[in-house]
DNA sequence: ATGGCGCGCGCAGCGCGA
């Protein structure tokens, strides 16, 4: 089973990437994060043209998630139980007992934002929640944009970003929680290259110099991470035309 | 590098992302 995660900035451009990257590599689920597309107008049809289910939980313009797969999704669940949010960032869903866990993770903006107390408020639902999930669920993968990297190894020049939001204690602490609570970093269970990037900037040729970030993971349950044999980052569809500025990061897991 | 790009919205130029 290949479970991935993308941040496609927006599925309205990038539907026809995710269409060829699903048919080139097989990939049985994919969340998606940042699909901008509010539900009524969701390319739906085309997605189950392609032979894959799909559920998701969109707004106008900003975030958006969405979960796809080659088999069928249940007990699908929009937002973080108990958290008040009008912003659309979490969707979950059971893929073959798998408990899927969509999440695109709030930016923050900066560190003397709104914005970067509302991602720490939001982590800590996400905390609280999750426990509970995990009780319920124990093959459960939480698979998204988190908008942290977790270690300076994960961030292409560590003094620029130091200060910064996506590197800041308070949130690398959070992510530390994460794991805390049994879950593992599923790319770090492997061998992996230096300057390992999920997210390039735009501007300034960001891709080109390797200039990146580690911000997309996949953490996975104790049972999950038992059966997980190889987790990659698929850099292809960040080499294509008008691609999205993160690129998918795939785990592969064996039979039960 | 703190701009530079790309997106949505909507038709100019701004907010936002990371």
């Amino acid at each position: 089973m290949k479970l991935a995660t993308w941040n496609v900035n927006s599925l309205k451009v990038r539907l026809p990437h995710l269409l060829d990257w699903l048919a080139a590599t097989r990939t049985d689920v994919v969340c998606l994060q940042e699909t901008k597309q509010e539900d009524a107008k969701f390319p739906r049809a085309e997605i189950e043209a392609a032979g894959y289910q799909v559920a998701f939980s969109g707004q106008k313009t900003y975030n958006g998630v969405a979960i796809v797969s080659r088999t069928p999704l249940a007990d699908v669940q929009a937002g973080i139980l108990g958290f008040e949010d009008e912003q659309k960032r979490v969707l979950v869903a059971t893929v073959e007992g798998v408990r899927v866990v969509c999440v695109y993770i709030p930016n923050g903006q900066s560190l003397d934002s709104d914005k970067y107390r509302y991602k720490l408020r939001w982590l800590d639902a996400l905390n609280v929640w999750l426990r509970e999930e995990l009780t319920r669920y124990p093959e459960l993968a939480l698979l998204g944009d988190y908008n942290i990297a977790p270690q300076d190894r994960d961030v292409h020049d560590p003094a620029a970003w130091a200060g910064n939001v996506l590197v800041s204690e308070p949130e690398r602490a959070q992510f530390q929680a994460l794991l805390d609570m049994g879950l593992s970093d599923a790319f770090r269970m492997f061998e992996q290259p230096e300057k390992s990037f999920t997210w390039w900037d735009y501007r300034a040729a960001g891709f080109r110099r390797d200039l990146g970030l580690r911000i997309d993971h996949i953490l996975l349950s104790p049972r999950l991470a038992s059966r997980c044999v190889a987790v990659d980052i698929d850099r292809g569809p960040r080499k294509l035309e008008r691609p999205s500025d993160h690129t998918p990061v795939v785990a592969t897991l064996s039979s039960p």
